[in-house]
RNA sequence: GCCCUUGUAGCUCAACUGGCAGAGCAGCGGACUCUUAAUCCGAAGGUUGAAGGUUCGAUUCCUUCCGGGGGCACCA
């Protein structure tokens, strides 16, 4: 399994002959172009009744890979696969001529053909091509996995997506699902008046969420830069401008542990809309959802249809664990109720921690079907806006923010976004006291964005939503390697 | 980082308690004009992830390392 020095096989070697038997014939195995070509699904849909044994004169042209190869004698059925499904063809040599007819037996499977033939279906009702002529598209030097079992040994497939996209039909399924997903993600947002934004890929200063960043170095500038974490602080500095609702939706990078719901690159969708606030996210974010699924024809266990259950925060874990956190507002107040509780109390550092450990512990896997959790904590939200409360300033140290979980993970994150200059710039300052107590995931202060925010920022509400792992929900994959075409691992 | 588990032919998988590493598909040679996991005949294909160790003998037992999966930790 070395890239460099590739053992001696001689299945590569056999095929590295036919390519060099074709040239020798005369044959280009690498031509430029194959015009005309149409979908298998395509050719085929117009002939679903038609009858076995019946013959068209209907001229159809496909290309694909060469799949499967039945019959050596003075015929032959082959298969040829594209990305809209299978298609045989029926290839006779009265009809092709001797040469073509052995230069096709001569094929290897995994070779992409092109075929001019006309539609019939077979005695034994297989919709079918009629080949009156064929050429060699690319000459393939490697063999596919197998024709039946296709490729199964995850590394492989991993490794080696094309593979897995060759030889599995559910792996071509799925990422056209994901591109779906996304495209009608965009639609929605587009149709409701929200404008793409792209907002850099390279930071000067990470920011709007809770991580450890990748930095990378630019020669010419002789300086460092961050890969993002988050498109938060530019979204809102486009709020600023007056762009009113603006969305971005692309990779985001934490430099962290990779586990079946995290990769250190990911695709993640933001938007940001003036005038609104967090319960307009949760409606807005619930309806995009359950749009998305039924546009995909979402046929699982999960139940996507508006509206979603909502719970507070602090309901969440008191349902669970019997403990009300808010009657417990400090560190060693909510250990002891832990304690009182029998619970095993981790070793977090502060009270807004140990809510986070209970919520991930005992509250984030029982939320399969779709849920908001609503107002959390201001230790764990430095740009969500106070809540509102009962207007009495009874606020009990939270913010207006809500997380939505689904197939027992978080998938989305929204507040009402914190517009007072002042208070952000109280926030960072926290922030600054977290990490020079030592904690890496501190949130650098960033200068220029309270500068945005004291030229006044609108109220505002704003989402972000993974959309990995979204995609696992909607396609039921447990691993986020499953929706990732080319997942990050370890050096082979 | 820790624990469990896993790695055999191009692919999919066997190999009992330690006893000659095997099959299907693919590939190679041949037969076959409606097959579809085509069929039939023949020949071939291996440093069992790597390196050590125990043993008369290791795919099998032990150690270390590498890769994959799962869990914990870390982390949204």
């Amino acid at each position: 399994m070395s890239a460099g020095e590739e053992a001696p096989s001689e299945l590569i070697a056999s095929r590295r002959r036919k390519l060099e038997a074709l040239r020798a014939e005369g044959v280009e195995p690498f031509p430029h172009a194959f015009e005309g070509v149409k979908s298998v699904s395509v050719v085929k849909e117009p002939h679903a009744e038609l009858a076995d044994g019946e013959e068209t004169t209907v001229g159809a042209r496909i290309a694909g890979r060469l799949a499967a190869r039945r019959g050596q004698g003075k015929n032959a059925f082959v298969d040829i696969v594209d990305r809209s499904g299978r298609m045989q063809l029926h290839a006779r040599v009265d009809v092709i001529g001797e040469e073509s007819f052995e230069r096709l037996l001569s094929l290897d499977l995994g070779d992409l053909v092109g075929a001019d033939g006309t539609v019939f279906r077979t005695r034994r009702g297989e919709l079918s091509l009629r080949l009156q002529s064929w050429t060699l598209l690319a000459k393939s030097l490697r063999p596919p996995p197998d024709k039946h079992h296709g490729l199964t040994d995850l590394e492989a497939r991993y490794r080696h997506r094309e593979l897995d996209l060759m030889a599995n039909e559910e792996t071509r399924a799925l990422f056209l699902t994901r591109a779906k997903v996304i495209a009608t993600i965009r639609r929605k947002l587009d149709e409701r008046g929200f404008v793409e934004v792209e907002s850099p890929v390279l930071q000067p200063l990470y920011g709007g969420g809770a991580a450890r960043p990748f930095v990378t170095h630019h020669n010419a500038l002789n300086r460092d830069f961050y890969l993002r974490i988050a498109v938060e602080l530019y979204l809102k500095r486009c709020m600023v401008g007056g762009l009113e609702r603006v969305y971005e939706l692309g990779k985001n990078f934490r430099n962290e542990g990779l586990s079946t719901k995290h990769n250190p690159e990911f695709t993640m969708l933001e938007w940001y809309e003036a005038y609104a606030d967090y319960s307009d996210m949760a409606a807005r974010c619930e309806e995009l959802v359950s749009q998305v699924a039924s546009e995909i024809g979402y046929d699982g266990p999960i139940d996507f249809s508006t509206p979603w259950a909502r719970e507070t925060l602090a309901g969440s874990i008191q349902a669970r664990t019997d403990i009300d956190v808010l009657a417990h507002r400090d560190l060693d107040a909510l250990r002891a109720a832990m304690r009182e509780r029998e619970l095993e109390v981790p070793d977090e550092q502060t009270w807004a921690q140990l809510v986070d450990h209970l919520l991930s512990k005992y509250v984030e896997p029982t939320l399969q079907q779709p849920t908001f959790l609503m107002d959390y904590p201001v230790e764990l939200s430095p740009f969500a806006k106070r809540h509102r409360g009962d207007g009495d300033g009874s606020d009990n140290g939270l913010v207006e923010r809500f997380e939505a979980f689904c197939g027992g993970m978080e998938i989305a994150n929204a507040f009402s976004e914190l517009n007072d200059p002042d208070e952000q710039r109280a926030r960072f300052e926290q922030q600054r006291a977290a990490a020079a107590a030592g904690d890496a995931e501190a949130h650098p202060y960033d200068e220029a964005f309270l500068r945005a925010l004291e030229q006044g920022m609108p109220p505002t509400g704003g989402i972000g939503i993974g959309i990995d792992r979204l995609i696992m929900v909607l396609t039921g994959r447990q691993s986020i390697r499953d929706v990732l075409l080319f997942p990050a691992l370890r050096q082979p």
